[in-house]
RNA sequence: GCUCUGGUGGUGGAAUGGUAGACACGAGGGACUUAAAAUCCCUUGUCCGCAAGGACGUGUGGGUUCAAGUCCCACCCGGAGUACCA
């Protein structure tokens, strides 16, 4: 009987869903395990054959786990709310949740047919109100917490009020917090919840009513309509994750993730210690318009407003300080510019306020700035330094102001040579050596050397001096040493339609959060969910859309008096809301009471095993060891870090085909190695289904498309050679493979072990179905080796390649590399094939290591061995290390006076036995042409070396 | 610019410091067949040679080692992340 995948899989996928197989317990006596992919995005697409890869990988993962005796948690779902699913839904003018549903019934199906061993009772979909409404219970939670800094971890808001209530912390809010009214205090108190409303900038399109993302954005204009773009502060959500900027640099410590992706996380956190120093402002007595103030070297008291605080990574060279530069944001420019620079000052601020992020970005090499007229005071020095204002110094990182470095800093550089400002070189490769101008750009930025020209640091290592001024300046009480981060606080407002509805409502202007216990507050419907014209977020078009405070429910908009009823929040928030903490719902998906409860995350833990991509560095796997860490601070989460492990799985790229089309003749199509071709023709994409090994379907194409019904060809060797190219997989590029397609024609585990032959699970590469042939035929010659069995008990050829593959095959899986995998069962099957019938005894082994790469195949040659139970709940087998042990091998490594044969010898072998093992060996005996070894010298582990 | 990765046949890719190129694709040859499909066998890094055999080979140049694709140093080239971040 020839190997029937079509009927094969659907029969045992049948069978595992009918017998639950792949459900998991969270009651188990066994060692757990918590495997986790990252959930899709159920789009319009459907599935490619790319995002299988990371979900077969991490399937095998979980059967392996399983088969070595642990409780596997490995549970899938949807990221249903969020852009790509809203966009999608206006595109085909469908209300989102309908779509939505229709795309992961699509994905479920694509899904079904790979043969996963998923626990579908354990599904989440981030868009179901069962699900969001812990997102929004999180949320409140957020709100009602600030990060206390002394304790290092989330508190309760109340907390902070009892301390500032006992005056045990100072209130900065301008006003004592026993004189503030309920109002101020809560406005006070925004300042430090963990989500917050603030003012932020952002790009607004007055003309189309929204928020546009920064590639939304070119030139100032928008890109859909190409209406002007102002940035403007808004009032926005927003996370304070950079209060745990901090705990998510130690944590990287603590994971086993890539060093790349620890490295990507590293920059975007964006840790840097340096110190704020107060650069006072100097009088100005012409204008005489400053307050006086006094500044001495010396002095001991903090210096007298006004000052500005800058913030420097080196703060050695402070006596290289020639000019000061504020960011055209900066509160101070309109107080301190005098009355002759006020004109120009204006000017730059405003042309500078209207340019948008990516024209700033792109013209990075221009310097521009102005002059304010006014002068700082170098506390260290005492020198009188000019204060400019530039956009080369940014808003939202340290303070705004910079003290500027022309003769160490490429960008001060910049500018001091620009506007013909001062340089003086204040470090120098060595302590004496005070180069000459031209050759201090090629130390610019350096850490390294000695300070020069630099009062009381001067000859000190760059180090040191750091340590010196930083000690000086807190002596002085003009600054102290601080650490900063460039990762900003995360944007949590959308005015979208198609996201989790925020559980706030506005009393008189201030939000507050409804009662935990009236939560889900489900998305409502409202007649148009496109973003709207007006202004306003589409919830703004809903008809009952406020909250009863009273009552406790959702009432009609039109009911809003401010009295008792009250308006809800309008904009949704982002997609990585629902993503954040959707492995914690896995663990517990039922629980109607909480999140999760206590047991299960203390039986769970954390993740043991994510895979997804890389992409996802700087977003997702941010806010969720954020979102992870904020609940562990709340004694919710058992661990730290929400994922222990993580593997990327590189991107599948496409593999585009082309055909060249003649210059000349429309119909005439050129094939690729024709001399002369690259000049007369032009390529054109061609779908990769009319395409075998870069040969093309004549006849196919001629009816791909009606413009090529005509084609004529030159052909080469009588066929037509196309080109290739990798790209991006896209329908627009013809290179799209459906993994449905592949699983008609072959069968999912022919599927499932190509995707793994393909290359290390890491690795970006191509999609090429060239060597999927040979996998379907590795599994034919499996299943023949099957029909071919004998009662017999196993030879020891047989037992030697089985056990020798059952170890390979553990290492494989235990690191990850399930290429290596699958040609070590192919060379076992070729072994074991070539040994004529082989014993049942062996095949019933092979196939359970076999069962997690191709469970099919597995569970149908597992039962035909005469198995009732499912060869998922077999056990993994040991191999018999006797079986194992290497042959001796012996082969000349130099010759200077004494030849050296080096052996590979099983550990622990004696003088005489290696003696008698190069003897026995061919080459050896080649070498030592008669004569007698010498001596045998031991080098540590298995190798051994003989000399003649 | 900085950081991280990687560079091995015609192709995808194997190699705890120990016979480089496993396994697969492609290509060439052969068997079976009236033929095709399917299946099976042989060859396949490069160069020299009829052959036996030999020489050279993991981006480049050095180094450590009895032994280097692997470790160290410098450089070249690709890929990714990030960037007026002070």
């Amino acid at each position: 009987m020839d190997y029937k995948y079509s009927e094969i899989e659907p029969k045992w996928q049948k069978y595992w869903r009918e017998h639950h197989t792949y459900r998991c317990s969270n009651n188990s006596p066994k060692p757990h395990f918590y495997v986790l992919d990252m959930f899709p995005y159920p789009s319009g697409a459907g599935l490619h054959v790319g995002h299988p890869l990371g979900y077969i990988a991490s399937d095998i993962f979980s059967r392996y786990k399983r088969l070595r005796g642990f409780n596997v948690l490995h549970p899938m779902g949807y990221d249903a709310y969020g852009l790509p699913a809203e966009q999608y839904a206006i595109q085909t003018g469908q209300h989102p949740a309908i779509t939505t549903e229709k795309n992961i019934a699509r994905y479920r199906e694509q899904l079904d047919k790979i043969g996963f061993s998923f626990d579908w009772e354990r599904e989440v979909r981030t868009c179901d109100p069962s699900y969001y409404r812990w997102t929004q219970w999180v949320f409140i939670q957020l709100f009602n917490h600030y990060y206390d800094k002394d304790l290092d971890k989330a508190m309760p808001i109340s907390h902070l009020m009892e301390l500032l209530e006992k005056g045990e912390v100072e209130c900065g809010g301008g006003k004592p917090w026993a004189d503030m009214d309920e109002g101020e205090r809560r406005d006070y108190l925004m300042n430090y919840r963990l989500a917050y409303l603030a003012d932020i900038p952002v790009n607004w399109c007055p003309e189309l009513g929204t928020v546009l993302a920064n590639d939304e954005v070119v030139n100032g204009l928008s890109v859909r309509g190409g209406y002007p773009v102002e940035r403007r502060l808004m009032r926005q959500w927003s996370l304070r994750i950079s209060a745990y900027a901090q705990r998510l640099v130690d944590g990287l410590e603590e994971v086993d993730w890539t060093d790349s992706l620890k490295e990507i996380q590293r920059n975007w956190i964006g840790r840097s210690e340096g110190a704020a120093i107060w650069f006072p402002l100097a009088v100005d007595q012409k204008s005489n318009m400053l307050p006086a103030m006094q500044c001495q070297m010396g002095q001991m008291e903090p210096i007298a407003e006004p000052s500005f605080e800058i913030f420097t990574t080196r703060p050695d060279t402070v006596f290289g300080v020639t000019f000061m530069v504020l960011c055209p944001e900066h509160e101070m420019i309109a107080q301190i510019t005098t009355p002759g620079q006020k004109a120009e000052v204006e000017a730059y601020v405003a042309w500078a306020k209207n340019r948008s992020e990516r024209e700033r970005k792109a013209e990075v090499k221009k310097v521009s700035g102005v002059f304010t007229g006014a002068f700082a005071v170098n506390p260290i020095t005492g020198d009188r330094i000019p204060i400019w204002v530039s956009d080369y110094v940014l808003a939202g990182y340290g303070t705004g102001a910079i003290m500027a470095v022309p003769a160490h800093d490429s960008r001060d550089f910049a500018f001091a040579r620009h506007f013909h400002l001062p340089i003086r070189q204040v470090v120098a490769p060595e302590p004496d050596a005070v180069s000459d101008p031209d050759t201090w750009t090629e130390s610019m930025d350096a850490k390294t050397g000695y300070s020069v020209n630099s009062g009381f640091v001067t000859g000190m290592r760059v180090k040191e001096a750091m340590k010196a001024v930083i000690d000086r300046v807190e002596a002085m009480g003009i600054g102290y040493r601080t650490v900063n981060y460039r990762l900003r606080d995360a944007i949590f407002s959308r005015q979208r339609y198609w996201g989790e509805p925020f559980p706030i409502y506005y009393k008189g202007n201030r939000p507050y959060t409804l009662p935990e216990e009236c939560l889900p507050l489900e998305l409502p419907e409202v007649g148009d969910f496109k973003p709207t014209a007006n202004g306003e977020p589409p919830l703004g078009n809903a008809a009952k859309w406020a909250w009863d405070e009273a009552n406790r429910r959702v009432v009609e908009t039109s009911k809003i008096d401010n009295s008792t009823i009250f308006p809800l929040e309008l904009s949704t928030m982002p997609g990585f809301a629902g993503s954040s903490g959707y492995y914690l719902r896995y663990m517990d998906p039922l629980n109607d009471n909480a999140y999760f409860s206590p047991e299960a995350v203390a039986y769970w833990q954390n993740v043991d095993l994510y895979v997804g991509g890389a992409e996802h560095g700087t977003g997702h796997l941010i806010y969720a060891r954020f979102w992870n860490k904020f609940l562990f601070d709340l004694g919710l989460t058992a661990k730290q870090e929400p994922f222990q492990k993580l593997v990327n799985q590189g991107m599948i790229q496409g593999r585009s085909n082309f055909v060249y089309r003649s210059k000349e003749d429309n119909n005439l199509f050129v094939s690729k190695n024709i001399p002369g071709r690259e000049q007369n023709t032009v390529p054109i994409h061609v779908d990769i289904n009319i395409v075998d090994n870069d040969i093309l379907d004549i006849e196919k194409f001629r009816q791909w498309r009606p413009e090529f019904a005509e084609a004529r060809f030159e052909l080469e060797d009588g066929r037509y050679v196309c080109g290739w190219e990798v790209e991006k997989m896209s329908k627009s590029m013809f290179n799209v493979q459906n993994p449905d397609d592949l699983v008609a024609r072959y069968g999912a585990d022919t599927l499932r072990l190509y995707e793994m032959f393909l290359g290390p699970v890491e690795q970006a590469k191509p999609w090429d179905t060239k060597g999927i042939e040979g996998v379907f035929r590795f599994l034919k010659k499996l299943w023949k080796l099957f029909e071919n069995r004998t009662d017999a008990p196993a030879d020891k050829a047989a037992l030697k390649s089985l056990h020798q593959t059952i170890k390979k095959v553990t290492d494989d899986i235990e690191r990850f590399s399930f290429n290596t995998s699958v040609s070590n069962f192919m060379v076992c099957v070729n072994e074991l094939s070539a040994l004529g019938a082989v014993s049942s005894e062996v095949l019933d082994k092979l196939a359970v290591i076999i069962s997690p790469f191709a469970p099919h195949i597995a569970e149908e040659l597992y039962h035909q061995l005469g198995h009732d139970g499912s060869v998922c709940d077999a056990e993994w087998p040991t191999y018999d290390p006797q079986l194992l042990v290497e042959d001796t091998f012996a082969y000349p490594v130099s010759f200077n006076g004494k030849l050296r044969l080096t052996l590979t010898l099983p550990a622990g072998i004696g003088q005489e036995e290696a003696v008698a093992a190069v003897k026995a060996d061919p080459i050896g005996q080649k070498w030592l042409d008669g004569k007698e070894p010498k001596r045998v010298i031991f080098v540590p582990k298995k190798i051994i070396n003989v000399v003649i």
